[in-house]
DNA sequence: TTTTTGACCAAAAACGTTTTCGATACTCGA
DNA sequence: TCGAGTATCGAAAACGTTTTTGGTCAAAAA
């Protein structure tokens, strides 16, 4: 496609690529008439200033970058496309830039971090699906650039963190349990490299500490979110504890499959076996009359991460505080009370 | 964050910015030595070349643009992340820019299409989410740019369409229902502004007329994609047509809305009613026993426009051949035969 | 010994802007 | 009529690169 400069626009008009620039960009020092042929002409030439000349010149827009974790070809939970979304839109509301990135494990190895963001010129970015151990988590710290983090706990005065209270959400699920009638609840946990994992199995263990059950660990099982891996863990949970009564899934693609498990052991999901899930997908009420589940709105989570962001951008204090989520246990069937 | 300029690295090794350039660049003339000394500080120094400076002095990186019409908060089908993740993972394999492009229908009229590539520098675009008379539609054909547009015809020798055979696929899944006994069949449709709903249209009735059946024009309602919506026309419907046997549904959402209406209606999804969804999102195997539904790879969609639009960044042929995908009729619960 | 060659490096132009500063011409008050 | 002020514009530097061209020096060829 054929671009036109500045000079091809000056040449057109027949005054210099200054008069141009001061024209386009509400110079004082240029008459009105000057101005106007000059802005007519550049329309109709469809000229568009260069970003980079601009930014040779001294005018760089602001970029936010999203760095997501591996980018897979689908997403069943539609928590990164919620995260991206609302990124995008915050960096949109903002008038700011918007930049997808993404990694990998062996990508981290071979780039920093630093030189990835200052490959993109970034101003700042938000994180997504790191695992702990994830050598970029580290160098976040010793990142000098806005930084918000999603779903991991950084303690770092310079980071803001986002997500929900994962303690306190699978508390609440697994005291819903409890409150269900349910005495012999298992635990299918996400991956154990995800630093939520961690978390809802404090509040799992916290919930049954607190009602005086013991946290019996051959109970708990990671099953990395995946359906089939959650699939298995109870096939195999239901075969050699047949006592257990409810399940609770750290995801609700798990619980998907937990559900599957127990219905083909002859067991009903919502009365002999209650199972909780977790993240409240759009289709999560049309699954097994309604999978009771904990909600998180993952496009607040990326709208609140690019706008804390974009205010520490503008230079606002380092956000001492973290940006806290609620969540909502929604009780539908698959667990319920009375 | 501090930036090191090639002006930096220069002073700190005691050669000429042109050295630098020439040793990180792999020009001949520059001895080992300097090399190896010159790529050894600017490692240390974190000397990132400036894409900007890097553009003036005549090397850019190719970009492709993914431009989707109204980026909504939530995916329910997961068809714009499939083929944004298609659409990313192409271009990172062809080592070619990614940037997400959004638009509505207000900023249409603000900036043109070929203004918006400028401004963003495209090499090629993808266009996703497009209705019938949206203004860039047209533009597109103007644009002097590689450009691949998702699920609209096009007609246009310098543009790739990327869908699957919508009218064939309509037709299969009709054709079957047909074959299940099913003889008074609904059309809960997407939007009329979509071209794919002509299309899908065009499936259901070629369909019904092969098989000497009336297309009854009441029998087809507009739900626009959305679940509600499609719920409240299959309770509509089955209130007036008590005959109706089956639906089919332009996309497994709607097909819930439409299921949950049956099931309300005291009718049985599957056996009273039949139901046949398209998409076969993630949890289609999980609702209502399995939904019966036309599948199509928007990964795949996603991944073949990129790869589209790359080759005729590389001055292959204007592709007169289109990109074709092929679907698959899944067939599970709630529309099955004998 | 002189000339040629080749290896290595630097000066400078070019890219498309923005912005500072100086130049010109005009207006107005004295 | 002259000087000061004002309005309008252009020349030129600057930004960070790449790339062309030319220059220097030592080694090889004559």
């Amino acid at each position: 496609m054929e671009r036109v400069s500045i000079r091809d626009v000056a040449r057109e008009a027949g005054v210099s690529i200054t008069t141009v620039s001061k024209a386009l960009n509400d110079y004082p020092d240029v008459s009105p008439e000057t101005r106007r042929r000059v802005s007519e002409i550049a329309q109709r030439m469809n000229y568009v200033p260069d970003v980079a000349g601009r930014s040779m010149g001294g005018i760089t827009e602001k970029v936010i970058g999203l760095l997501l974790n591996d980018l897979t070809p689908t997403d069943p939970s539609g928590a990164v496309f919620g995260i991206l979304s609302g990124a995008y839109h915050a960096c949109a509301d903002s008038g700011i830039d918007f930049v997808l990135l993404t990694t990998n494990p062996g990508s981290q190895e071979e780039t920093s971090l630093k030189r990835l963001c200052l490959s993109k010129r970034l101003d700042g970015i938000i994180c997504n699906g790191f695992r702990l151990h994830d050598p970029y988590l580290e160098q976040a710290r010793q990142l000098d650039l806005p930084c918000a983090v999603i779903d991991v706990e950084m303690n770092d005065p310079r980071i803001v963190d986002v997500s929900i209270d994962n303690v306190q959400a699978a508390d609440e699920a697994v005291t819903f349990l409890l409150g269900c009638g349910c005495r012999a609840i298992a635990l299918i946990n996400g991956s154990a490299r995800a630093d939520v994992s961690l978390r809802r199995g404090r509040g799992y263990a916290q919930a049954l500490t607190r009602s005086g059950l013991p946290v019996r660990p051959e109970w708990t099982v990671d099953a990395d979110f995946d359906m089939d891996s959650a699939y298995h863990a109870a096939v195999e949970l239901l075969r050699q504890y047949p006592e257990l009564d409810a399940f609770f899934c750290a995801s609700d693609v798990m619980a998907l499959g937990v559900c599957q498990a127990i219905e083909e052991a002859g067991r009903k999901v919502g009365a002999d076996v209650m199972v909780v899930g977790f993240d409240d997908i759009p289709t999560a009420r049309y699954m097994y009359g309604g999978l009771t589940t904990v909600r998180q709105d993952f496009y607040k989570m990326g709208y609140n991460a690019g706008m804390a962001v974009y205010r520490q951008i503008q230079g606002q204090k380092p956000a001492d505080a973290s940006v806290g989520l609620l969540h909502e246990l929604v009780i539908r069937s698959t667990a319920h009370g009375g």
